[in-house]
RNA sequence: GGCCAAGUAGUUCAGUUGGUUAGAACGCCAGCCUGUCACGCUGGAGGUCGAGGGUUCGAGCCCCUUCUUGGUCGCCA
């Protein structure tokens, strides 16, 4: 390069007019107007500028630049003879005096029109992400993630948090979700694995005596992706404080979390502080959930009182009922919506209507004909009513109505104010499960949780005086507008509890040893009370960003089967690499 | 792994009961155009209709198999 820029193609304005500059950028489109009179756009990080070609000199420069090359152009600015209200830069041009190609682009035609990219096939986009990232629409995602880490890391500062890095590789933890493993050249046959959280690490920090802990820290879970999950990695604000209660925890989130979604997200409000605290049972009875979307105001109703109605789907199962007013669907609409949820919950959704004329019709109507009174009555409604049933077992008939509750509320007249950031804590999650496959007493979530009522509840659990299913943890989750963001816990740092809650599952102090021996140790040294959080980076950055795909602000994302197209990520690698590993490979995939 | 949907030009899509040479828009190439800004106008190139098999006189369309992709459930302490 001959001369560096003097300006960005964003920044020129009337002011600037007669100043000589030279800017650089990516050619991204000429209009040519006539024999010897072209306009050019020049683009770059900051923004576009217009460069006006008028001689036949210029145009034979200009002319053969295949679009997409960064070329330099030096030029006298002039205010436009037609200006453009719609550029920041649309009151100016550039005249140029010379014209340099930096880098060609030897395509010219390339997989995607990189202004339309958001529109091409994803498969395409991922593949050729650094062109799909050259779209300034894509980019202002990537943008908007780099200012929300920064602005959390200055919040989590303020608050008197300390960053600190823990390792990459370590060990494997035998809870949770599928380790992702890397061969020990030294040690052959064993592994290390990448950390599913700095779970561990943050606990031990606090036994340490740093105070606040926080990091925005890489995890890796070898899980099935979905529309909000990434496969293989991801970030969240992982944070931890010692000598903490929950209300000291959710009072750190709650400061900082509303100015940034206030200030970086789509919409310009957020939940004020102190945020909604529902319990679990609560949010699973009233939403259906236990990540309700508040901006929705549609209540579940029990309605199990109608199983015997002579509905067989109802027989002998909970009922759920959502009355929903100002729901005037076509009866094609509606059969959509039950079949929407179907697929989605894999149970059937039912419906009638209390019509204006206060009678009961449609859909489940005539199983409630003798008793429209009682029905009335028990959901309250009034006329020109929708009500939506589900059925099942308890929990299928509360998720079924929550689904239904979530797509209800965007489609009926003024049930959702859908412009803001909802904010809600669900607390008192239950400590214990019947896990599915083996029919005994499980963790319900992580067992580093400190089980609500500490030692004496469990004392009485493990006496038979109490149904351990009744035990609660303090354990919380942060939800926003229906998506989880973020999960936490007042940890158990008692080792006598933590045997007491481990006794409960059939596992003896030798079982917790084995399974978290620093952490168990580093507890019978001398632990402070303390609690943790951490909400996700990426889906926090997907709802400021409004997108409804987490791969839309991950700057370089895997695909769905965790492949990375543009790498060419897992792929195989040389035989030696294996060997000097200790590694034997037994399937591969064609 | 189950279920649902999609796969046609470089890209995004249309394609009727199965019937001539598979279309459009954008992009690309050529020409025209002196104030464009999604510039405009004229012309052109560009297709193994994801792959394989079948039914049929005849398949982009119907049937079977398979691959790929997206969504969803399982899974994610």
């Amino acid at each position: 390069m001959k001369q560096s820029r003097t300006n960005t193609c964003g920044e020129l304005r009337i002011e600037n007019a007669g100043e000589r500059v030279t800017l650089v950028g990516w050619l991204e489109n000429m209009r040519e107007v006539g024999a010897s009179l072209a306009f050019v756009v020049l683009r770059d990080f900051y923004g576009t500028t217009q460069i006006v070609v008028e001689s036949e000199e210029m145009m034979a420069a200009f002319k053969p630049i295949v679009k997409e090359s960064t070329i330099s152009v030096t030029g006298v600015v002039r205010e436009r003879a037609s200006k453009n209200p719609k550029l920041p830069t649309g009151d100016i041009e550039v005249v140029p005096e010379s014209v340099e190609v930096l880098g060609k682009c030897i395509y010219n035609e390339l997989p995607f029109e990189i202004n339309r990219s958001r529109d091409a096939d994803e498969t395409l986009r991922l593949k050729y992400r650094y062109l799909d990232l050259r779209n300034p629409e894509v980019q202002a995602n990537i943008k908007l993630r780099c200012n929300v880490v920064s602005a959390l890391r200055a919040a989590m500062n303020d608050e008197g948090f300390m960053e600190i890095t823990t390792p990459i590789l370590t060990a494997s933890s035998p809870e949770g979700a599928r380790d992702y493993l890397v061969p020990a050249r030294k040690h052959p046959g064993k592994f290390y694995a990448l950390p599913q959280a700095p779970q561990q690490f943050k606990q031990l920090l606090m036994t340490s005596g740093f105070d606040r802990y926080f990091q925005i820290a890489p995890c890796f879970r070898d899980e099935d992706a979905r529309g909000d999950r990434s496969p293989g990695e991801f970030y969240q604000l992982d944070m931890e404080m010692a000598f903490a209660s929950q209300d000291d925890v959710f009072g750190v989130l709650e400061r900082v979390l509303p100015p940034i979604f206030a200030k970086y997200g789509k919409y310009s409000r957020a939940s004020d502080a102190p945020f909604k605290r529902i319990s679990y049972n609560d949010a699973m009875e009233n939403y259906g959930s236990d990540k309700p979307d508040l901006r929705i105001d549609l209540i579940v109703k029990d309605a199990t009182r109608f199983s015997d109605c002579g509905f067989e789907p109802f027989a002998g199962n909970t009922v759920k009922a959502i009355p929903v007013t100002g729901f005037a669907a076509s009866r094609k609409e509606i059969d959509k919506l039950m079949s929407e949820v179907e697929v989605q919950t894999g149970n059937k959704a039912y419906w009638l209507r209390l019509d204006e004329n206060g009678e009961l019709v449609g859909g489940v109507s005539k199983f409630f004909a003798e008793r429209k009174d009682e029905l009335i009555e028990a959901l309250e409604l009034e006329p020109n009513t929708f009500v939506g049933f589900t059925a099942g077992s308890r929990l299928a008939a509360q998720k079924t109505a929550g689904v239904l509750r979530s797509k209800l509320g965007p489609i009926s007249e003024g049930h959702m104010d859908a412009e803001k950031y909802e904010f809600c804590w669900i607390v008192d999650f239950p400590m214990y499960e019947i896990g599915e496959e083996s029919g005994e007493l499980e963790f319900c979530h992580n067992p580093f949780s400190m089980p609500g009522g500490g030692a004496a509840t469990l004392d009485r659990a493990i006496a038979g005086k109490l149904d351990p299913l009744t035990i609660t943890a303090q354990q919380y989750d942060l939800v926003c507008n229906g998506v989880e963001l973020s999960s936490g816990a007042v940890r158990n740092h008692d080792p006598e509890i933590m045997l007491k809650a481990f006794r409960l599952v059939r596992l003896g102090e030798e079982d917790v040893k084995a399974k978290f021996p620093a952490m168990y140790n580093a507890f019978c040294y001398g632990a402070p009370p303390h609690a943790g959080i951490a909400p996700g980076v990426d889906r926090m950055v997907m709802l400021l960003a409004g997108e409804s795909s987490i791969r839309e602000i991950i700057p370089f994302p895997m695909n769905k089967n965790a492949q990375d197209v543009m790498m060419g990520a897992p792929g195989c690698v040389d035989p030696r690499q294996l060997e000097e590993l200790n590694i034997a490979v037994t399937a591969v995939e064609e």
